[in-house]
DNA sequence: GATGAATGAGGTTTCATTCAT
DNA sequence: GATGAATGAAACCTCATTCAT
């Protein structure tokens, strides 16, 4: 998806540091963002000196970008072997938006890293990294509705590739609702209920139909 | 929505220059987010000095904070006026549609703006924000619906609350998609089209058959 | 004492103003200190704008040491009278340190200020402070002591100079310790009581006992 | 005394560094008070840059206090030694009153330092410094003079923590005085002789009278 | 006489990045 | 390969003082 922002002394270094510097990384841009994540820190929680975290990248931006790549390669992975499968459309559905559920709760900072990139206000940076992250995934989703189409699975008045992205603008809002503070208040302003106590169900139940009939209506 | 953030000098000032102040505000802060804008760079280029500048506000978030409710009362008087209309669920659909995509262009920045808070990572201010912006508008939402609802105008199996808060993520989508540059890159993966040469027509049309449907359908 | 160091403006001023801005200064300078001091927070508190403060002193450092006068004259005249009495030495040394207890009580403030001043660091001014605030009543105490030792009151084997100068140390550390907060940190763990719940009787007491001796003894 | 606060990057720069970062932190401390000492300037001075300035202090007020520690730490040690000997009370007396005046000299800017402390406004604080310096001292000077109460060397009849506090009140006025430029100047008016000539010897001796028979004396 | 808006130098603190060892 | 001491530009914020009205 991007193209390595890493050195190639970071390919040398052991899995076990690899994994845990961006471990570290991840959790640190997570939860501070950015402009406020602090590599030297980083490197000292990492257990490496600052001088070895710049052999293994150019800038703290480099980093931020692995980071970014080792994240959403996670994400994609999920939701990839959903789309890839042999179910139908509206199953698929609701194996998305379980998994969104999933996802929300177990990588909780890789999704807060999505947010992140998502306010990226640069607008060449901004281009790298929709490509890279929603360029392959967007064309499964495409290809996923292009076949319900084909199969006579879903209303034929659809434009797929806008149903797509409505879909997955439904499926991202939700991510962000069981995960980043901002989001999360608003779900529990809409709903009224404490997020502890919401009903994970209630929720997939209600937007699984809500999809649903979007998808299969026609008047 | 918010309780001031200026200080009494500021109410002072000639409307001019307030409206100076904000305008380069939420100029810088749409453009650079929050961390990166400059407070002494937002003070020269709206023409006072930086002294003055904390004359009028007592922090960097202060006037951020103010400049989020120039900005957030302007978006919301437009939703506002919609969704307290007569009209039927659809027809305000349409509207807030249209209207969305037009706030897109003359308000930018002031989307830019929401986007920013949206990726806010203290959890207190997180929810500050949440409450003032998004608290009297969920009620509309949901009232509308709660209405449209008892008319029988649409589907009885739906929970309001969450419909409404599905309702509000493509529309928040939507605008994002038009303004904030990396939800402009994905839009244009997905729809495979330069943003330039975009239908915003054809965007229109197909999300609202998206919603109709997902609103009247039922099995 | 001083020479003047307000502008004639400030003589024409009400009464009651010039009552006003001192009384706030002496507050604000004494509660702060003369660095962190905020002269328009005093003109503010004082009821008149900064620009009037500046038509009355032409810095900062001259309404500090106006302040100063004022709280200066007002301690001395205080202890001017008790020197000037009829009164033998250990009568008086009593009457000194029950007034300067009182002192302390009611016109902390000016203790405070004292003690501002006590440790000024610019030479020139340390000794223009010093020379106006101590110039008159060093001599007044000299002057006691002279006296009792002519009448033979007194033991005769002392310098009266350095004698009234260790009685000054005496007394000025007293009125340190009922005022200023190191001080009194000082007293209490000297005494290992709670300066609420100090016997201030205790100490007059004690300290008129080690004075006393002082002065009379003789091998 | 204080629990320390430099950071750990402190104590691993060479001794001669440290040494120089308090010694000139020590004199620009001491001679412009802590409001208007510059840790730019220290840090220049220094030899350092500012930013290892603040891997050494966390803020100002850290460098501050670890250049009070210093200072105190030495002036204690001369006291201790005197306090703990074995020598009867006048004794000692004399030698504390012939030490606080060599220290004077010697070591002016912990001096100062410690004047400068004397002044400290926020309460809190005021209350831990006190603590830092005058805890274990104290309780050694209440010590010595509650041996010697024992022994029958001193009069019965006084409370020996106040007559402690009184006898270090003398001391500490004294030490001022040879330092200080207020207190300083105020022992040039109280002998009217000018500091240069002034006669030390002098001084001492009658200080020595004046405690000696405070202490001894019974009516 | 009186106002208070306006200035801007200057101080503290942060942190990405370099480089000698 | 690895360290971490060292740098210094740059950002936020304060406040004594001026001056037009």
């Amino acid at each position: 998806m991007f193209e390595k922002r890493y050195k190639e002394a970071f390919e040398r270094a052991t899995d076990e540091r690899k994994e845990k510097i961006l471990e570290v990384g991840i959790k640190e841009f997570a939860s501070k963002g950015y402009e406020k994540a602090n590599i030297n820190i980083i490197a000292k929680k990492a257990g490496i000196s600052i001088g070895l975290m710049y052999k293994y990248f150019s800038t703290k931006e480099d980093l931020f970008i692995t980071c970014i790549q080792r994240g959403m390669s996670i994400l994609d992975d999920a939701i990839d072997e959903i789309l890839q499968s042999d179910d139908k459309l509206i199953v698929k559905a609701e194996k998305l938006i379980r998994t969104t559920c999933q996802l929300s709760q177990r990588d909780a900072n890789y999704v807060k890293l999505y947010n992140e990139i998502t306010s990226e206000r640069d607008s060449e940076k901004a281009m790298e990294f929709a490509k890279a992250i929603e360029g392959e995934t967007s064309k499964k989703y495409v290809k996923c509705i292009t076949d319900a189409l084909a199969k006579g699975d879903v209303r034929q008045d659809m434009d797929p590739r806008l149903f797509a992205f409505f879909l997955d603008n439904l499926l991202t809002s939700l991510q962000f609702s069981f995960t980043c503070d901002y989001y999360r208040n608003r779900l529990e302003i809409y709903t009224g209920v404490n997020v502890a106590e919401l009903s994970e169900d209630q929720i997939v139940r209600q937007l699984l139909k809500f999809i649903e009939s979007a998808f299969t209506f026609e008047k």
